[in-house]
DNA sequence: TCGACCTTACCACGGAGGTGTCAAGGTTCT
DNA sequence: AGAACCTTGACACCTCCGTGGTAAGGTCGA
């Protein structure tokens, strides 16, 4: 059936299953679920959660804080908000004067996107075993 | 001298001056220091602060939590782990199969820097009364 | 049916976030 | 000099995060 229970998910990726069901609870791994209810888990979900592990101790980061960065990605306005508010920054980018700042902002975006495609090329490899 | 002590910007601001310490230790806003280090907020400092504070009970956000974004915006290489990471979500682009994302992402991102222009120009027209 | 799994819902408990307060000492103003 | 500020550092308290455990009950396979 090509899916693993959340015992047999936990023992093949190193987490507990209690933390398999604090995960789901973060909502960054949601697997299927059986008629009767019980957590089935694909190689996708087996994959996602052994990167998540190395991306938490990779760059010291919580389940949470992943788990705001989700809600960053969904909450466009939130983003939106924060975005402003760090525009506003006064001292820090004193010669881009908030005219600037979208264009700015748009490099970044540039230079993220392109860490983030060479990032997940990679993953397709490593997936793609 | 156009700056305010401590205790000055806490009671115009509304928070208190164990709070502005609490948030200049959370990295969102570092005032100036005088010679003798007293912190010195100027009126950028004041708005932001407000700002600030409307930003954390519109959207449920919590201090640290902005300063994780923060974080994510200084820290392109976590962005771009987090970015990669959730770009495997198996379940919920299924049609949207791994070579699109980027794409997608990019959409995302020009709706993102529209709302947020929207935004600064909101703030701009505050700030500047 | 019985044992081994699964579910949700709790309690526990150390660590961290958010906030107030206090102590010991330096600065500024009059 | 003395009052009224400021500084950092620490203790205290409550809530939430991270994690384990346990209890009461449903499901699955021999």
């Amino acid at each position: 059936m090509d899916a693993l229970t959340i015992h047999e998910a936990a023992s093949t990726t190193g987490w507990s299953a209690r933390m398999l069901r604090y995960v789901e609870e973060a909502g960054l791994i949601e697997p299927r679920r059986s008629a009767a209810g019980y957590r089935l888990y694909g190689p996708g979900e087996l994959q996602r959660l052994r990167t998540l592990r190395e991306l938490l101790d990779a760059h010291a980061v919580s389940i949470t804080e992943v788990g705001f960065a989700l809600r960053l990605r969904r909450d466009e306005e939130l983003s939106a908000a924060l975005q402003g508010w760090f525009a506003t920054e006064p001292a820090r980018p004193a010669d881009v004067p908030a005219a600037d700042w979208l264009l700015w902002e748009q490099d970044k975006h540039q230079k993220l996107l392109a860490a983030a495609a060479r990032h997940a090329t990679e993953l397709m490899e490593t997936t793609t075993r």
